[in-house]
DNA sequence: GCAAGGTC
């Protein structure tokens, strides 16, 4: 019972709306008194209650979130006082803004007369950082203070209580990894912002932003590695060449209904043996039953719901973006229907209390029924709920905390639906086809959670050696799709995997990217980074620096979690961090003319200097041919790369590409000698060393006419550039997909994980999985013994093709991995047969035909690529055409319209 | 006019 003599305890909750919960949960609503403070949103709540025995008059008030903040001092604070790379060193302070005044007031007027403070500040790093704050304000004015932090996770009656009688310590560490994290975003971030924006602004015309006068080219490291993100997709998209591929379908109506087998080889991009192998099956047509497996499967209940994926289902199920899930969330929150909404967790402790919460919900109309079977242990239908492994110790997963009956709340049941699926396979001329179909037996948990579904179909009846003849038996084709833009459910799950931004900023960071014109967001929630977001990407990347992945916050946030668990010191962090970020600064402004010709790519200079109408004019290479009607004049085209294009476009659109590996390239006044009809000038090319063979001179007086073999070669091997093969980048990423309109099955070893380009199985050596995601290979330099990294080719001529180059710096060494293939006596011979595009599909593509296997020395005309496709029953096919503009004469990787 | 993190 309450004894002595009552003290004075100060409470500080973190928002208004805590204060208030708090207050009403301590009092039980009696005796509450409340009165205004300084600051007209947090309110002061008075009752008495006891703490351990001890009376307390308790004053319960808040700030809202973060009470100081961290700048730079007066000096620094205006754009033009320094140079941008003094923010490194520029002495920062803490203090408490102006907005935040009225709050500091109210708690120094309260924390003078109270023995006790005890912060209920929410129970992460920031919150204890904010507590760290709190102190700060209210120790000045009383130093004599006892300070005591409460540990609470939702505000219900139970952890309220059990958080005010079990106080505890302030946690410094887990604040000190706070001050660090704002001390290098500050400085990162204005150093960076202030730099690329006032290079740049003025001196592009920026036009996709509206009033270019307030633009501001951001820089910061969550916004950045999450337009990463977003550009890394669109050029995986804009590099992909859409495939022809073939495969055979075969159906059977048993009058009990009709069954769709598909080919177990899945699809085949060789044509010819695509017919082979359907004419053999077409005259030996009767289908025998070889195999007809039943068994039971499994579909279990997501895990216990954290932020992230709470934001993700949200966007998935409801299309609702993720800002609108926050806020929707914090409503509930506040109105005590659901959890904290901020957490990582997505495991139930021990200590929950999962029985109460599933009898919470026995009375509700949809689901009710399910608690109470739930909770009947005759049922034996109790399960905990298994975790997804993630746990920050501050909060338990998002679940529902009281009944409602008017909301739709988060089902918090349990229980894997049961199904049986059905596989039947089938031999037609030694070709196997399968089929599968499942019934759903028990849908258990999916009947409370209605947003996930579980496709249930069900095929006749077949016996192993049944015999029947298809009723259609089809050669079809189909074309590789490349994989979708970033959903923002997509953008997510990259943030989370990578540890961008916190649960309740991630949504912040992709809303930037809109704000500042990085990207924009269509209908289906789905990204596509703007001019400017690209260019500044690409800036980046062509200085080599991967500011824009998200290697550095990821590195970042592990050096806060070692100052958070006390293993490393704030000071020595913050000056590694900065000492680095400090160099990365200064190389990045040694290279800005990285960002300049990243920039030129797509936008015009403002000023007459360095614009480039130089390309238009006095760099006629030859009379074009096609429609000899204009000139072929040397040009760069927005990635950057050379060709020789008519000036007639877009009516004519002769074009010439050029080697993706030339630095410079110009038109000299030599004309050649032998190509006809002239006059053909000559232009001198300097190629950029470590993109092109040892053997080859970078400095190469060359001849587009046709008789220049040197040329030619370097043009097979370093291809004409798409954007992504000609800026280096290997597409041996593991995030790089080959979308198939159809699931591919392996040829060679038939599994479903991979398709029969990259069947490990294939590959000289044994490569693990994991090598071929990092592009390692267990093939050695055969000039310095170093390991070589695997890499697939991506340009007009090779693409698709593998290669292997040497990782070590000073050594160029460079080959076809189909040559070494086939030194090495592989089963290359197995392999180009299927893989390689054979005379029938080089018919109908001849823009495709000179790489893949066996290529080399067939290069003609780069960049022709065929107009019109025709399918394995000779019929056009529509689908290839430029995804940016529709004109089936181009993909969009050389789309002239593209961003216009 | 800069960051990211709280919150209104």
């Amino acid at each position: 019972m309450a004894g002595g003599r009552p003290i004075t305890v100060l409470n500080v909750a973190e928002k208004p709306s805590v204060a208030k919960s708090v207050a009403t949960i301590l009092s039980r609503n009696q005796g509450l008194r409340v009165r205004e403070g300084r600051s007209r949103y947090n309110k002061i709540f008075e009752f008495n209650y006891a703490i351990r025995g001890q009376s307390c008059n308790m004053l319960v008030t808040s700030v809202t979130g973060h009470l100081m903040e961290l700048e730079f001092e007066e000096r620094y604070r205006k754009w033009h006082s320094c140079d941008p790379v003094e923010l490194f060193n520029a002495p920062v302070r803490k203090l408490v803004p102006e907005d935040k005044m009225d709050i500091k007031r109210t708690l120094e007027q309260e924390a003078i007369r109270c023995q006790w403070l005890v912060l209920w500040l929410d129970c992460d790093r920031e919150g204890e950082n904010i507590a760290f704050e709190v102190v700060e304000v209210c120790t000045m004015v009383n130093r004599h203070l006892n300070i005591k932090r409460a540990h609470f996770s939702a505000l219900i009656e139970r952890d309220i209580h059990e958080a005010v009688q079990n106080l505890v310590q302030p946690n410094k560490y887990y604040a000190d990894a706070v001050d660090a994290r704002q001390e290098i975003d500050l400085r990162i971030g204005a150093s960076f912002t202030r730099f690329q924006t006032m290079l740049l602004k003025d001196a592009f015309n920026i036009d996709s932003v509206g009033d270019d006068r307030n633009v501001v080219l951001s820089y910061g490291p969550c916004q950045f590695p999450t337009l990463g993100f977003v550009v890394e997709r669109y050029w995986e998209i804009q590099s992909h060449e859409p495939e022809e591929f073939w495969t055979i379908n075969c159906s059977h109506n048993s009058g009990d209904g009709i069954s769709t087998f598909s080919w177990t080889r899945g699809n085949l991009f060789d044509y010819t043996c695509a017919v082979v192998l359907y004419e053999m099956c077409v005259e030996e047509s009767t289908a025998t039953v070889v195999n007809v497996k039943r068994q039971e499967t499994l579909k279990y209940p997501p895990h216990p719901l954290n932020t992230i994926e709470l934001e993700k289902r949200a966007s998935r199920y409801f299309r609702m973006s993720s800002e609108h899930t926050m806020k929707v969330a914090e409503d509930l929150y506040q109105a005590g229907f659901i959890s904290y909404p901020r957490t990582e967790t997505d495991c139930f402790s021990q200590r929950t209390d999962l029985h109460g919460i599933v009898q919470e919900q026995q009375e509700h109309q949809i689901w009710g029924a399910y608690a109470q079977r739930l909770l009947d242990p005759g049922s034996g239908l109790w399960r905990n709920p298994s975790g997804g492994g993630h746990d920050d110790k501050a909060h338990p997963p998002i679940h529902p905390t009281k009944f409602s009956a008017g909301e739709r709340g988060w089902s918090q049941d349990h229980h894997p639906a049961v199904g049986a699926v059905t596989t039947v396979e089938i031999d037609i001329a030694g070709e196997l086809f399968s089929t599968s179909g499942r019934m759903i037996l028990a849908r258990n948990y999916l009947d409370v959670y209605r947003f996930e579904s579980w496709g249930g179909s069900t095929i006749p009846t077949y016996a192993s050696g049944q015999q029947f003849v298809p009723t259609t038996l089809t050669l079809d084709s189909g074309v590789t799709r490349p994989p979708p833009l970033l959903s923002e459910a997509d953008l997510l799950s990259c943030m989370d995997k990578e540890g961008i931004g916190t649960d309740a900023t991630m949504h912040d960071h992709i809303k930037k990217l809109l704000d500042r014109f990085y990207a924009t967001k269509d209908a289906n929630t789905r990204f596509t980074p703007t001019n400017l977001g690209e260019a500044l990407v690409m800036g980046y990347d062509d200085m080599g620096y991967k500011l824009w992945k998200p290697h550095l916050r990821a590195l970042m946030e592990h050096e806060m979690k070692a100052v958070s668990e006390g293993i490393k010191r704030k000071d020595e962090v913050l000056a590694t961090c900065l000492q680095q970020m400090k160099s990365c600064f200064l190389d990045a402004r040694f290279n800005k003319q990285k960002l300049f010709e990243a920039m030129e790519v797509f936008f015009e200079r403002s000023n007459g200097s360095g614009g480039d109408e130089n390309h238009a004019v006095g760099e006629v290479v030859q009379r074009c041919r096609l429609c000899q009607d204009s000139d072929m004049v040397l040009k760069r085209n927005r990635d950057g790369n050379y060709m020789v294009g008519c000036l007639g476009f877009p009516q004519c659109r002769n074009v010439v590409w050029l080697p993706g590996s030339i630095a410079e390239a110009a038109v000299t006044s030599n004309r050649c000698n032998s190509c006809t009809p002239g006059p053909v000038y000559l232009i001198q090319f300097k190629f950029r060393q470590l993109e092109i063979p040892p053997n080859y001179n970078p400095n190469h007086l060359g001849c587009i006419g046709g008789c220049d073999d040197i040329l030619r070669q370097l043009t097979e091997i370093c291809g004409t550039g798409s954007r992504i093969s000609a800026r280096g980048r290997g597409t041996s990423s593991s995030s790089v997909q080959r979308g198939n309109t159809a699931q591919s099955v392996c040829v060679f070893c038939q599994q479903l994980d991979h398709s029969s380009n990259d069947c490990p199985s294939q590959v000289v050596g044994s490569r693990s999985a994991r090598r071929r995601q990092t592009g390692e290979s267990s093939f050695s330099c055969s000039n310095c013994g170093t390991p070589c990294v695997l890499r697939t080719a991506n340009t007009t001529n090779n693409r698709g093709r593998k290669f292997y180059k040497c990782q070590s710096q000073e050594c160029n060494f460079f080959a076809w991995e189909d040559s070494v293939d086939s030194v090495n006596g592989g089963n290359s011979a197995a392999r180009s047969n299927i893989r390689s595009s054979g005379s029938a599909a080089s018919n109908t593509n001849p823009g495709r035909n000179t790489g893949r296997g066996r290529g080399r020395g067939q290069g003609q005309g780069q960049g022709q690529i065929a107009a019109t496709f025709v399918s394995a029953i000779g019929e056009p096919i529509s689908d290839r055409r430029c995804f940016v503009c529709g004109d089936p004469s181009h993909f969009a990787n050389v789309c002239p319209n593209r961003g216009a």
